[in-house]
DNA sequence: ACGTTCTCAGAAAACCTTTTCAGGGAGAGG
DNA sequence: CCTCTCCCTGAAAAGGTTTTCTGAGAACGT
């Protein structure tokens, strides 16, 4: 009553069997010929031919078993809502993109466990590699590192003792220079906001920025620095808020752009012009730092930039596992616009 | 010379086989306990206990391979710098995340070929389904959708004809109500600058604008709306500028906040005063929104909710993939900030 | 005590490719 | 004519897991 049906009756989703059978050839000569290896012409014309005619797909999840790679990397990030990953997954993306290798994305809240966890999970080999940006290295994440199932590339501080490719950002150079610029505009009462001290970024655009006042002859006074609760809008308007209370600055340098929006809401509340009565300078870059009016003076630290050579660095990697580890710097760059009263 | 080592000591990754040896059990069991799945409490404690002892971890190729999952799900949209997909993006990862799910990102640049051949890779099976964020859905996405491989929840306008899982925003209702909340704080020459016609949200934002014209009795003039090339900032720049060197509308709609941002700096240009001379009013609520100065009246059209919604659907799908199909919308909600003069 | 049901474990197949290995045939060189 | 090379092909193994199927033993009911 029910009578099997013959196999090209049956047949689901073609496989490369599928094919050879087809084009009357072995399994080996179809995996060549969808594999472009030299074969003759009669076998190559026929197994395209029959690929084409059923429609046949690899299977992505047999391939990688057999051939350890995955065609897939990762990016983790502290937070997909900040505009600098946002950026930098733009600028990642890109890369994959051209290299034909799909993104994936994990958004870490910054916290260090999960990071770790991240790592960890490399030995799933669901990806052939990991770009990591970290606000804070661990002691941990070194440990973890260096035994990884699966290169990682950082972006961020390079870590002491750990051989591992990373691309950083001179944010202690750029916040200096930001002062300096703030300075060569005539301000001398220069204020900064900054996020959370504990971090990479907080701890060094804070030696920044008093490298800047030293190299200007201007006296440090802590009175004009305030510090956020996190790089972010809401924390920086109440930052300005404790600062405005207590000081009356010309300039303002903030430790992002996020803070310089928040800063900039403060100002306008407090009835301060800016330019004319305090300067203001962000860092990073964001979209938002066009956007704002005035539009805002800010430190580029490269984050498109910085993100492109570590998925570069993360190829490279993957071709060729032994190659040497790299540590690459990009160099700040100041963008003047009109919230430091330095045009117009 | 080159004795063969005994095998524990030569063994690489341990896999499924090592945690068997070593527990003195098949693989099957090993297999079984590892899934969680009923078995003696003897032998689930010496695998437990093996598996922990190498550090098991089960590769993830192999495990798709066989169970026909790769726990993966993608998420296309047309441009990962837009707030607007930014916000999905962190909506679906959150979904993702406490499902055990990983995420995917794929950016098409509003390119239908290139949604197409998204569509039509699932067949890879790389991932277990896709959202599709598009802007505009041609007969041949109805026809690929139909044959996909894999399930796929479109955020967009509802197809006709085909049955996929879609999650939809009321935009022209909301554009209308923004007409609605202009009139009703009293401007009468209201101008609408709208994104590409072409697109689902240009041309239902613009209905939906003539919609609110109607219902508040003022009479439509065509001189009043403007056409960006993009849904951008400069681009709704530009456009603000041929429409102030035309006409004086006392508000103006603007299809996104982006648009909206350049509108602004366009009328800051012009001297104008917002909301004293021009209300105006933007669309989506991004994070933008409440960043500008004025602060921006916009629509909320729920992205972060649609994304959300559309993540769980295709979870669900890929759970029950007989379920019928579904259709959720998501109502829009009118944010009153300064810049349409509600408020102060 | 015997048959029935139930629980659990192991062997083996299946998932779909890539890659190694060996062999066959053809061409070249002696 | 023989041997050596070279090119191409096919068979089969390997990659690591899940799942089906079968069987053994225990528990249970009569």
């Amino acid at each position: 009553m029910h009578e099997p049906l013959a196999t090209s009756e049956v047949e689901g989703v073609p496989t490369i069997t599928t094919v050879a059978r087809l084009a009357n050839v072995s399994v080996a000569s179809a995996s060549r010929v969808l594999n472009g290896i030299r074969t003759s012409p009669a076998t190559l014309e026929r197994v395209t031919a029959a690929a084409e005619s059923v429609g046949y797909v690899p299977n992505a999840a047999a391939r990688s078993l057999r051939s350890r790679r995955t065609g897939q990397i990762a990016f983790a990030m502290p937070d997909v809502g900040n505009p600098v990953y946002t950026t930098m997954v733009g600028s990642i993306q890109e890369v994959a993109r051209v290299a034909g290798v799909r993104l994936l994305l994990h958004s870490t809240g910054a916290d260090p466990d999960d990071e770790l966890a991240l790592i960890r999970d490399l030995r799933h080999r669901y990806v052939d590699g990991l770009i990591l940006a970290s606000l804070h290295l661990t002691e941990a994440h070194a440990a973890q590192l260096s035994v990884s199932a699966a290169p990682v590339v950082v972006i961020g501080r390079p870590t002491v003792g750990t051989s591992v490719d990373t691309v950083r950002a001179y944010s202690r150079r750029g916040a200096a220079d930001a002062v300096r610029h703030l300075h060569a505009v005539g301000r001398t009462r220069i204020a900064f906001v900054n996020g959370p001290t504990h971090t990479v970024s907080g701890s060094s655009r804070r030696r920044g920025y008093l490298d800047g006042l030293r190299s200007c002859g201007l006296e440090r006074d802590d009175e004009l620095i305030e510090v956020a609760a996190d790089f972010m809008v809401e924390p920086g308007r109440r930052a300005a808020e404790l600062l405005l209370a207590r000081v009356r600055p010309d300039a303002i340098l903030c430790a992002n752009d996020l803070l310089a929006v928040g800063v900039l809401g403060a100002l306008r509340d407090a009835q301060l012009d800016v330019p004319g009565d305090v300067a203001l300078v962000g860092m990073d870059n964001t979209d938002l730092s066009g956007l704002t009016w005035p539009a805002l003076t800010t430190v580029d630290l490269g984050s498109f930039e910085r993100a492109r050579i570590a998925a570069e660095l993360l190829l490279s990697r993957i071709d060729e596992p032994g190659r040497e580890v790299q540590v690459v710097g990009v160099e700040p760059r100041l963008v003047v616009r009109a919230s430091s009263g330095a045009i117009g």
